[in-house]
DNA sequence: CAGCAAATTGCAAACGATTGCAATTGTGCG
DNA sequence: CGCACAATTGCAATCGTTTGCAATTTGCTG
């Protein structure tokens, strides 16, 4: 006791930096120290008691690297954007930091931290090996599969603990949760056909898979019902949008009257542009978004889209993930889209 | 040489987990093998070469764990975002979810992994300590003061690595980057008097610290010409708030023409709500809002606003931080913002 | 009070990479 | 041919925690 406060004083607030310093101070062994903090072991009550004050007096905190280092296992989840097609676009997108904005919910709830990686496959083929390989992560997240698909397959063999957002396609090997987008863009060119719309168009790169499923199910529906629907391609971010979609709208002026734009963000743009232009939404014309964003219901008129659930694709990643950190080889799980019936069609 | 492809036959891409196993199958110790990966330390050319040729064909990755404990630095930066009042909201902020992603980009750039943390003050006292003392990060950007200004203040006394996005207070001890709130609410209710406007309302929270300094200046303005201004409270997300800002608009009506709303977000909700009460803008009243966020060129009509340049932000957080863990004692960073002239105001 | 089981605690070996210092090999030159 | 010196490489300690096993203490029972 007298040896304690002696130390006390001599080091006080000083540097309690480890478990033996501490343990020195509380006169036992930095075993015990270990097993006392980490709470739910077999030392005495009392033991750790003294030492539970001892800690929070000094605010130590165990090393997390040491820690990790010792177990094996980081506590850490690592989340991937791979930048694949629009570099500076998709990581701001709103989709996509809203679905991260949940998944940070998710996993914080269940005890994980969240690596946030951005990558630009172009300039690091390795990206996804180094993410794994680092030792860094328990397991990954990739949030879209941008033009990755291949090597993620490639990679989802020998590496369990991995769940990507994006398209599920008949026997891929890769875990992922994801919208419906075939059946969205259904819905979508449906709704249209619906309203009225005679001659449709999709308003989008179709390149990246998960557009590539929404226009195919668009373009089923469409030939199901006799309707022509062409592809209009643009980029995504609103700056470069608004020229492209403003000559799309010139050149297919009277040709068409049912828009499904590929993302809410391009609707919204789109919506803007065929104001500007005179047209009248949804007479002259109808639009249909995805995504169902918070702007969408603050349109002029408000929009039409195909909602995905981001809190229910964020908890099925996560849920999935630590299935798998559990050694489950877990299916994909393929979320519902909903039509939300608003006013552009 | 035959030793080597024994090995290589046995173990063939088996397993190479470790230093010492790659320097058993190139018969070096793993020292060496540690500064050959490292590259350039003082190895033999060739013996490297060989190093590197192995460790690529095993596809072997030094453990980070090990590596950061031995180092003693993590090579990690954590993003905390606190949030204070509008739990939900604040995460899936625009404002913030953009500067999230300037930030990954300058840290990646930087060769710094970013490690992100949502956090709930309210639920935990102690979080900025925790996340600072888990050993994980080698400093740490926090994103928004919300409601734990002296925290953090407190905390800033005796760890140097942090910077923190905010507001910026005469005196105050912690390193902020951030605008100039106080001159953006003197641009906005400048332009709107300018416009025509002879009585104003701040739409939004003014209990956050950057919101306070954005009324307040806009008072001193309103003060300086003689003009009236009211605070008409609001939370943050357009789900909960279009009902709110309706009952507000409902209570002004013929009091107030012109509004300066604290956020884009909060500018773009209340353009619609003005709309559906058939309230022309800028004609009958006036709209000013703050950020400048991809939508706001896509109302309709677009959106005058204060704009923050989110990417200088980033870049100023990441310098400033990159200073600090040098050991400097750097000052706050204020940022001008900058009206835009939209046709709302 | 001996004797044995249960409850605590200490010891020391991991975890895997880094790095100062010493040992070895190789080179150039007298 | 031998020596000084430079270039490489090996050795072993270290980072701080965790954890199996052994040692010690405590509590009970006959």
């Amino acid at each position: 006791m007298a040896d304690t406060d002696v130390q006390n004083g001599a080091e006080s607030a000083a540097k309690v930096r480890t478990l033996a310093d501490l343990a020195r101070i509380a006169g036992v062994s930095a075993g015990t120290v270990s097993r006392a903090l980490a709470g739910n072991s077999l030392v005495n009550t009392k033991t750790r008691e003294k030492i539970e004050a001892i800690a929070r007096e000094h605010g130590f905190r165990p090393n997390q690297m040491a820690s990790k280092l010792r177990r094996q296992k980081t506590g850490v989840i690592g989340v991937a954007i791979p930048l694949g097609h629009d570099v500076r676009q998709q990581i701001s997108d709103t989709f996509f930091m809203t679905l991260l904005g949940y998944l940070a919910d998710e996993l914080t709830e269940k005890g994980y931290d969240l690596m946030l990686r951005r990558v630009i496959p172009a300039q690091d083929e390795d990206w996804l090996d180094r993410f794994i390989g680092s030792g860094m992560v328990d397991g990954v997240i990739v949030i879209g599969q941008s033009d990755q698909f291949e090597r993620i397959e490639d990679v989802a063999d020998g590496y369990l603990p991995m769940v990507v957002w994006g398209n599920h396609q008949e026997g891929q090997r890769h875990c992922v949760v994801g919208s419906n987008n075939r059946l969205g863009g259904k819905l979508a060119a449906e709704r249209l056909i619906a309203s009225g719309a005679k001659s449709l168009a999709f308003l989008g790169d179709t390149q990246p898979i998960e557009f590539a499923a929404r226009y195919a199910g668009a373009k089923e529906v469409a030939a199901k019902m006799g309707v022509a629907i062409r592809p209009l391609p643009t980029h995504l971010s609103p700056e470069r949008t608004g020229e492209e979609i403003a000559k799309h709208l010139r050149e297919i002026e009277g040709k068409v009257d049912g828009i499904f734009a590929a993302t809410d963000t391009i609707a919204v743009t789109c919506l803007k542009e065929l104001r500007e232009r005179g047209m009248e939404v949804p007479g002259q014309i109808k639009i249909v978004g995805f995504d169902d964003l918070p702007i969408s219901s603050q349109t002029m008129p408000p929009l039409t889209t195909v909602r995905q659930d981001i809190a229910a694709g964020a908890k099925g990643l996560v849920d999935l993930l630590l299935r798998r950190l559990e050694g489950e080889d877990t299916e994909s799980l393929v979320l519902p889209p909903h039509l939300v019936l608003r006013e552009t069609a």
